[in-house]
DNA sequence: ATCAAGCGAGACGGGTCGTCTCGCTCGGCT
DNA sequence: AGCCGAGCGAGACGACCCGTCTCGCTTGAT
């Protein structure tokens, strides 16, 4: 009973802080389902704070409440969307890389699946909404990044140093460089559409990547 | 003398054909001028037309009657900053990548200058905002791939096919899988703000396409 | 010289923004 | 069990921007 006031008021002012404890859950529920089904239906562009708040059944300031901008409403419904997936599927854990001793199959495998991720109509609007707001949004990209591609790429990282170990790999190289070679060239295809994204090109990036450009 | 009047008025009825000879150079400079000033100052999102307007000192309808959206005039503008620089410095052509013969010397100087090309700050805001643009919007992203990145690339495939010639580089890769090799990390880094774009990660990703991950 | 089209300026209705104010509901505390 | 306060749905509010339209006026092509 020594304090029964908020216990920190102290030094940034600036934070302003609801109460967690009574949040609406079901509010929070409508609200990711109205945004992410509108940014796919009309776009990222037209969805709007009011159309989210009319279609979740829920008032305005419930959302300004809880998120400082739309791009933050809709990378939190993204994000929870992922984790409810992931818990459908298997366990509720992060995945792994599979290590079968061939890299190049492992590889495969799993930016096959990227491509496959990053075709599906149900993800394609939001991520790409969420990519580009980042992209020009200092503060989202960061949160974009930390929470959702980063978790993916330290997969990686671990992938490449075991196949540094098993001497797959070149034991000098930065496992981080290495990963973007694999990764960023699907990335390019996909947000900038310059040519299809395939199977046939994550498998292409595969051989051409471990394999080096010159002649051996 | 036999047919003064449109010379097609004929199939698209969608097609507004204002009448390019009287359109005012001193206008659209200023349109120019005003929209890339506002995005560096206020970002992209609070850039609005109307602001672009007054700026300009130019009516709201001369940017509708020419533009068919505030990305549009932004393209444009940027294009045309990227015209007078380009003839600034040496001639007004296009430009290609050197060669010397070291194919990895000349990769390296090129990608560096495209590093200190993507961190200038003059060039940083208005770029960034296009690129998000593009992404979410696909006529646009289109537009943007044709007239600003494609050509670029296409330089990188011409140098890549005479190394191909000289034997530096396996002549059985499709020389657009391996230039993405090469740029997308790049822009991966850029747009994505995951770790610092230096001079150092350019040599790194050079290196490291060119030789492979796996051991030699 | 003519005249039509582009021009600067700004009014207009429609829509969204972010804030604010209502009762009410409902969870935490006594 | 009863109170209290914070979150809740709802919507009013002023400010801003959208895209269209309507004014005279400039201005370039003929």
């Amino acid at each position: 009973m020594a304090d029964t006031r908020t216990p920190e008021p102290a030094a940034k002012p600036a934070a302003r802080t609801p109460d967690t404890t009574r949040r609406s859950e079901r509010s929070r529920r409508a609200i990711y389902d109205a945004a992410l089904s509108l940014v796919g239906e009309v776009g990222y562009p037209k969805t709007t704070i009011e159309g989210i708040a009319a279609r979740a059944g829920v008032g305005k300031q419930t959302i300004y409440r809880w998120w400082p901008s739309k791009a933050a409403v809709l990378l939190e419904a993204f994000l929870d969307l992922g984790e409810r997936a992931a818990e459908a599927a298997g366990a509720g854990g992060d995945y792994e890389i599979p290590d079968t001793g061939d890299l190049a199959a492992d590889l495969k495998t799993v930016l096959r699946a990227t491509v496959d991720e990053l075709v599906d109509p149900q993800y394609e609007a939001p991520s790409r909404a969420l990519t580009a707001a980042g992209i020009v949004d200092p503060v989202l990209g960061a949160e974009f990044v930390e929470k959702l591609l980063e978790p993916s790429l330290q997969l990686y990282v671990k992938r490449l140093r075991a196949a540094q170990e098993a001497g797959d790999v070149r034991p000098d190289l930065d496992p981080r460089v290495a990963l973007e070679l694999l990764v960023a060239p699907l990335a390019h295809r996909w947000l900038l559409r310059t040519l299809p994204l395939t199977h046939a090109y994550a498998d292409a990036v595969v051989d051409c990547a471990l394999g080096g450009l010159t002649p051996r």
